[in-house]
DNA sequence: TTGAAAGCGCTAACAG
DNA sequence: CTGTTAGCGCTTTCAA
């Protein structure tokens, strides 16, 4: 507290032991009396002494600290896996240091670089629009949620997400409950492995249930938000494009989209249905609450954590891995089954 | 990459200089030939070689990281302060790791200790409840942001936040302005010192305006969220009290109260304005447009990132401060001047 | 202008 | 059961 932090050595020759003797009984390995360990323990205790996690780090080759790269901390999708993750970590002993890529790509390489000169004990890297891996080293764990690098296949590496196929079939299902068959979808960022994903299962749902759905009723937003989904409804409304029901791979999105129809005069659910997906707050407090597809942010995290926590204490490389998520459709007020 | 990480000391053999050398280039300190720095700097960005932060932090008992203490990550005004902090540190070099309170005082305790352990070289606290700063060791730099520690009379500290007493003056401002005579808040938590300040100033602009506000017309909520402000509301009109203006402390709280209204089927605002606070997204995009007073994250980010910063640098105690960042009114559907 | 060497705080191998 | 010591990778005197 006053000026000069205490070290090991300081505990030591507080308690006439030598520092080997106090770094057992703070680790808990190697053999000592109980004498001691009470001895040292208390003196530990007293003056509150925490070990110096860079000197132990440099040691040992590794530190208690995992790094995360994400596009947009604000985005509340994001911000709840990283709650979820970090209250794991935190749990174990592991801080979490985070970086914003802004989605962008060369910063998302300026923060790798970053993440390994920290010596960073595990990385995880979500919605990574650029071919990062090459960049890493391939002893350090990494964890891919959503989209992932398809070359990655060397290395420590997995890869985790929520089942979006699985998400995309639901939502088709349940406008096709509704009897909608003029359907049409808006997707989240066109290059996005995760929309194919998501559209795929939308679409084999349609091709189940003998619904087409042409290509042009598939729209590509070039950002991701409300207004976005506001404009593009509202160009497809002034096309005379005919439709009963949505799917819309964002609730941001479909957020927008229900403005639109509202605005225009068109009942949400009975002329036009509507489901969205992430299941973020604004489907529920929006202008009306949205059906949607709602990803289980707090198991990603949990999920997440724990399998970079393993890979890290495994350090033999895991068998390469994909962990799928369970996804859920939430019905709110913008679809009625019929 | 493969396998051994490569170190100054490889980097030097490759070079035919020492370890000292390679330091001084990298580090641009000392002095060397333009011969030797080009021969140097060729082989760095060569093998991509990055210093071992742990090391250098080590040596120079100082890191390029600063810790962050939020209560909640997925609070959607926490997440933007981290957001923008984050962004304006990373363009300094330095790296931001994140801990969640939760609120909890134990936890608080915990982050507290690894943030030390872990060597940052200064702390941001935002929204502290417990008085964390006697375990801080007084040495680094530690910001407080809305929520300080009153006992915060020594050491390396600075207090920011919004000006939540100017805050509360312009809801009422609003809400007079709107021919509002019989007021409502509901403030957000009871012990918080920023509820106080923000009740203060909307009293001050009452009396200024010769409006009274009584005691019992001050509602303070367990929790602070949706729910919450719809209870409350509604207990609001049961208990049949007439009110035609309701400020509420978080747009949170506005929303559920919102909703609360429209569901009595109360005009807003013909009937009766509301005002709420933060300018987070629902109360641009729920059930209705929310007027509200708006913190501007991205200034408290940035500005707490420089001050951070700044103390790290000059070391020396930078002069007890305290930073005022200024707070605007957005005008929406909610209220309607007369 | 450069190199040799000490040392940051810690752990682990080795010796006792 | 405990102590001595080397060394993790880096910066920084001090000396050349």
């Amino acid at each position: 507290m006053n000026g000069k932090k205490i070290s090991v050595k300081d505990i030591a020759e507080m308690c006439n032991v030598s520092v080997a003797t106090v770094s057992r009984v703070i680790n808990q390995n190697g053999r000592f009396s109980q004498e001691t360990e009470e001895k040292v323990k208390k003196v530990i205790e007293k003056y509150n002494f925490k070990p110096n996690q860079l000197a132990k780090g440099l040691r040992e080759n590794k530190t208690k600290a995992v790094g995360i790269m994400v596009p947009d901390i604000g985005n509340e999708y994001f911000a709840k896996i990283i709650l979820s993750l970090q209250t794991f970590l935190f749990s174990k002993g592991y801080s979490l240091v985070i970086y914003n890529t802004n989605e962008s790509a060369e910063i998302e390489k300026q923060c790798v670089s970053y993440l390994v000169a920290q010596n960073v004990s595990g990385i995880i890297i979500v919605n990574s629009k650029t071919s990062v891996f090459k960049q890493l080293n391939k002893d350090i764990p990494t964890i891919y949620i959503d989209e992932y690098d398809r070359y990655t296949d060397v290395g420590n590496v997995a890869w985790l997400s929520s089942d979006h196929f699985q998400g995309g079939y639901l939502a088709a299902q349940e406008l096709i409950d509704c009897k909608c068959r003029d359907l049409v979808v808006i997707t989240a960022l066109k290059e996005s492995t995760v929309t194919k994903i998501r559209t795929n299962g939308f679409v084999a749902a349609c091709e189940e249930r003998g619904i087409s759905l042409q290509k042009e009723r598939i729209f590509s937003p070039s950002k991701v938000d409300f207004n976005e989904g506001k404009t593009i409804v509202k160009r497809i409304i002034g096309s005379g494009m005919h439709f009963d029901g949505i799917f819309c791979q964002t609730d941001w999105l479909a957020a927008g989209a229900l403005e639109a129809l509202l605005d225009k005069g068109i009942q949400v659910p009975d002329q036009v249905s509507l489901v969205g997906f992430d299941g973020i707050s604004i489907s529920q407090f929006g202008r009306m609450p949205i059906t949607t597809i709602v990803q289980d942010t707090a198991l990603i995290g949990k999920k997440a954590a724990k399998l970079v926590l393993r890979m890290i204490e495994e350090q033999k490389k895991t068998k390469k891995q994909h962990i799928l998520v369970p996804i859920n459709l939430v019905r709110r007020k913008t679809t009625r089954k019929k």
